[in-house]
DNA sequence: GAGTCTTTGTAACAACACTTACATTTATAA
DNA sequence: TTATAAATGTAAGTGTTGTTACAAAGACTC
């Protein structure tokens, strides 16, 4: 598969030249991850920025004790690990971990910040990605402060949706497999009570499971859920 | 007083040339608010970005049912309001509220997206002060799951410490005055519990107060306290 | 300086969610 | 296909934190 062909989708590039992308797709190489591989780690240095082509990644913040917090799950297309161009001999403070096979595009932070430094729309592009995924983060703690369990994960199930739905014959599948596990992480909550959670939906019959993944079958029903604990 | 003198001071415009300074001060006008007076609504549209000259501010986030969570405190020579920059036509979605009678130095969006287009440094500056912000606000989620109120109220009085702190004779006086609401407020708690942690840490010999102003008397003993609950 | 509003102290009670502990089902690998 | 590991279901018990409800102290205003 060619690489160019992925690079003018990756969102930020968006409305680039040719010579442009041929130019990134120089100083760019591909790599691939299992599901399951860790891309990095806290304590890595920062010095490599991704462009994910094929698969999804999950970037997580870890407790010394192994607990888990999902900061967000990326789709193709997206850049990740932007937070290398941030400062000079930073390390990671989460983990980047393939949820499904995957391709990357690896970029040195030298060279990327180089190939910005004479495109000022490219480096407002990724301004404003830092500030879109900041106020991501910010209404994922105004959710943890001020709602509880089943609103986060309603809400949970309605944002997947919007972001990895797909419609088939009026519900709507969410395309990612995820564990009960995964989506405890996503809400900050325990295995256990998410699985209880989920169980109540499916029993209220707002969802139903199809191997690892969730359909939406009432998204209404769904929203109430995630506006006002009943 | 001299905004210049302000101006030539705020971190994001460190290193500007004199002239350059002339032509922001240009572009700016003063503003002064009362304590307790607020500079910005959710709702409000975000076409303005903020100096801080003096005074302190607080942005938080609202529930519909009034409560608050606080994301920061910005002191002197910070820049806020700087989402603004992101989108057009996007609104505010934190409240700002001045904690303390403080004069802001206004820009619009407008003027100061062209004063940065000439000027790559100043808006790598800017990008990284984005980055910075969100990763403050993925350790707040990070300390909010993992970790107790005794553990967070302890880690926040250490970084306010960090932050605001003056050293007077050993101790360290936290230079703010907050009230036990504004406390809670930045960790994620409510008014009582953190007044009940406040007079634990306050027995333990860990803290004192001074008006309304909390003194560390003990601070490998509030590190402790914060790393692992006892 | 008196009165009012704000802030702080405290305690009993309730509740939501975490722990712990297994059983059972479903994947994955050999 | 079978063996092994991973994921899910469920329930009882516990605990931290939020809730409710006042009383008292402190701060600000007229």
């Amino acid at each position: 598969m060619e690489k160019t062909w992925y690079l003018k989708r990756i969102n930020v590039f968006k409305g680039m030249s040719d010579a442009e992308v041929k130019h990134l797709d120089k100083i760019t190489f591909m790599k691939h991850y299992d599901k399951k591989d860790l891309i990095y780690l806290p304590g890595d240095v920062s010095d490599q920025v991704y462009l994910l082509k094929e698969g999804r990644v999950k970037i997580s913040k870890l407790s010394e004790d192994g607990r888990e917090i999902t900061l967000v799950i990326l789709e193709p297309g997206e850049i990740f690990g932007e937070s290398a161009l941030i400062d000079d001999k930073e390390t990671r403070s989460t983990v980047a971990e393939a949820l499904e096979n995957a391709y990357l595009c690896v970029i040195s932070r030298k060279d990327f910040e180089e190939f910005i430094n004479n495109k000022p729309e490219l480096a407002l592009s990724i301004t404003k990605l830092m500030g879109f995924r900041r106020r991501q983060i910010e209404n994922m703690l105004e959710d943890l402060v001020f709602r509880g369990v089943h609103e986060r994960l309603a809400l949970l199930l309605l944002r997947l949706s919007e972001r990895h739905g797909k419609e088939v014959d009026g519900k709507t599948l969410i395309d990612i497999s995820l564990t009960h596990y995964d989506y405890a992480n996503l809400i900050g909550s325990t295995r256990e009570t998410t699985t209880a959670c989920l169980n109540d939906f499916k029993r209220e019959g707002l969802i139903e499971f199809q191997r690892r993944k969730v359909v939406i079958i009432d998204e209404k029903g769904l929203r109430s859920r995630a506006a006002l604990e009943d």
